[in-house]
DNA sequence: ATTGACGTTTACGTAAACGTAAACTTTGGC
DNA sequence: GCCAAAGTTTACGTTTACGTAAACGTCAAT
């Protein structure tokens, strides 16, 4: 279990990604790669991080947003009224993230009655000129 | 049964968005309100696009994105070419809402693990001071 | 008649999230 | 030793989604 180390060209062929991309969320303080030399060189951990701020844009998270999402899991919360704080902060976010699912949800549901639609209209379609 | 109108102020209270942000969706063509002389004049299905595309929003849709999804639901859909061509983009927008589930789906859970973690905090610091 | 609330257009400004291009260095392979 | 691939920095450009300000019209109420 040797530390895997990746190359910046590494992590944008997997995350489907620009190097580009990926040095701009460095000039925004998001990751912070370790060099060799002048090259970057990513641990597993910055590895993660570009995950999970990719996962939180697809939900329309912005960049800040997902970092701060990130950072409620380290412990940088000292005194209980941080803790408090952190706790409110999670609520917010939940309901959220509920409202995000519930909108969804409406979404798949209009999905599935046009798409039902189009069916429909297909087959009858086919019919007529048979 | 009256045909409800709603003047901008209606619906940008409504919606809590500005009358700027809804004067931009018509420049953008995403809405096409009546005018009663100078003023716009929007009718209930005016309104029910903007709250599609404020949904769209929400789970991180672009304006443009919002719309052409809502425009899936009126039949603009001649030939079968067409019919097929729908269904295959419905495909893939269920795929897509799909991932976004689960991306939710991931984040709720690291929220909880993380508000376990706060109050367990909570709950030991608590117990030390008495 | 004036004030205020609401409406309008026009237009420049801004933040976010990169794209794109230039110009240069480093490095593994033949 | 040289070339192509991959890396680097610097810097200007672009799209999206509005914000903000100016300058003006309309109408009901005081």
């Amino acid at each position: 279990m040797s530390a895997q180390t990746y190359s910046i060209s590494d992590l944008a062929k997997e995350f489907e990604v620009t190097t580009r991309t990926i040095r701009f969320y460095e000039e925004k303080g998001l990751i912070s790669p370790l060099r060799n030399g002048q090259k970057r060189l990513y641990s597993n951990a910055d590895r993660v991080r570009i995950k999970l701020i990719l996962r939180g844009k697809r939900i329309g998270m912005t960049l800040q947003e997902s970092v701060e999402f990130i950072d409620m899991y380290d412990p940088e919360h000292n005194n209980d009224d941080q803790l408090r704080a952190l706790v409110d902060n999670i609520k917010a976010r939940r309901e959220r993230l509920l409202q995000q699912k519930r909108d969804i949800d409406e979404m798949l549901i209009g999905l599935d009655e046009v798409q039902g639609n189009c069916e429909a209209s297909l087959a009858a379609g086919r019919k007529s000129p048979l």
